[in-house]
DNA sequence: CGCCTGGCGATTGTCGACAATCGCCGAGTT
DNA sequence: AACTCGGCGATTGTCGACAATCGCCAGGCG
């Protein structure tokens, strides 16, 4: 961070950039389930080699969100709401606790300052009925604080899960999330964080996803 | 399945046989953490392009068992015993817990008798101290029940953590399980999934992997 | 001596071409 | 009509060459 407040831009290789492309494109709802992706044509699509578009198909693969097969071809990958509810939230809720407890330690005025931002944002969002700036803030407020957690396998795992846990409330249950609600709910979140009181930021990242990630959550809400 | 008994030759391009290599050169412990992956040298030591050397260490990188960074190369990342503790154990036990409930429906005789063959094969690797067949033994026993729970983001999440999981205890726990008690603890757990009472197997496989990914477990078995 | 800058070695990232695989479908046989 | 087999279209897998990036280190300057 420079003394002007610039930040350094990151460098993307082409293999990100369609990486990033093509999970929007997914948690997004714009591909489905089911979706062909075929090398070639989202090489042309793309203005590049086939090679950028195989390695970040096999990135997405491992993500869970891509499914390949030999020489026929990949195709976009849903999940079941069993597999969401027992085995991605489950995970999620491990992954976030340890990370918020390992974080609490580390963020800084500058972190709290930049987790109201994305919740302005989040507030912005809702205002405006845009659900991907919602989502996107949503996301970058969780991952800022993986980040800063710096337990590299924890933020590598919460990478390859929440994806597809945004892809399948976005494409299956677009009413579990009550737009209004969402701000508040992480502004709530970041006040809990602010008190550094572990045990009721254990508590609070626990309800908070178990509300905010529950396909019931919305009839529950009410 | 042919009448004769005989199985598919899974062909196998040479990415996952690179893969297969690196990976299982982590989990043995002959590739440390720290070690740094060049392409084209192992390219050059595998007799292959570096396509696909490329594409299998962007695996293993998604897989948590390698970090690259980006014109300086690979290495191969240790993980703590507080992030397997907290994290990757627990992820573990979300799995298997998972996948043995919808595996109990699935499984046949013919699943069953493979089982009881990984166990016998666990006991002749006791008997011969042979630690990586054991340790192969072991994940195929494990994998097959994954596998047969038809769930797909299940197995692919556990094949992510799995490794890591075990070629933590390989190098930094290598006294953690007694491998006189390994094959015996597999069998008390094929002897509860015959009975095909779920609370029972939830409570095994819990017990199982409580006891086994222990890093404490060896002096908590005396 | 300390700092800065630029060159370069080491390595990866991307390209385009050729090799290889897989399943579908049509033709031939019974 | 049903079954089998082989060709081929669609697509991926791999190759080798060239393009691009990054950090280190040596040389120059103040």
């Amino acid at each position: 961070m420079t003394a002007l407040g610039l930040r350094r831009v990151p460098s993307q290789s082409r293999r990100e950039h369609v990486a990033d492309i093509l999970r929007d494109a997914i948690t997004d709802g714009q591909l489905k389930p089911g979706d062909r992706l075929i090398e070639i044509d989202l090489a042309n699509q793309l203005g590049t080699s086939r090679a950028p578009v195989r390695e970040a198909l096999r990135q997405l693969e491992e993500q869970g969100l891509v499914a390949s097969y030999p020489y026929r071809g990949s195709e976009v990958l849903g999940v079941s709401q069993d597999e969401v509810e027992q085995v991605l939230v489950p995970i999620r809720i491990t992954l976030e606790r340890f990370a918020y407890s390992r974080a609490l330690g580390r963020l800084s005025e500058d972190d709290f300052h930049q987790l109201q931002e994305l919740v302005d944002e989040m507030e912005a969002a809702a205002r405006e009925g845009s659900t991907e700036r919602l989502a996107d803030a949503d996301v970058r407020f969780h991952e800022l604080i993986v980040v800063r957690s710096e337990q590299r396998h924890c933020l590598q795992i919460w990478k390859t899960i929440e994806p597809r846990v945004r892809a399948y409330f976005r494409r299956d249950a677009p009413a579990h999330a009550d737009a209004r609600t969402v701000p508040a709910q992480h502004q709530e979140l970041l006040d809990v964080l602010r008190t550094g009181a572990e045990a009721a930021v254990l508590d609070a990242i626990d309800r908070h996803i178990h509300i905010h990630l529950s396909p019931g959550a919305a009839s529950d809400e009410r």
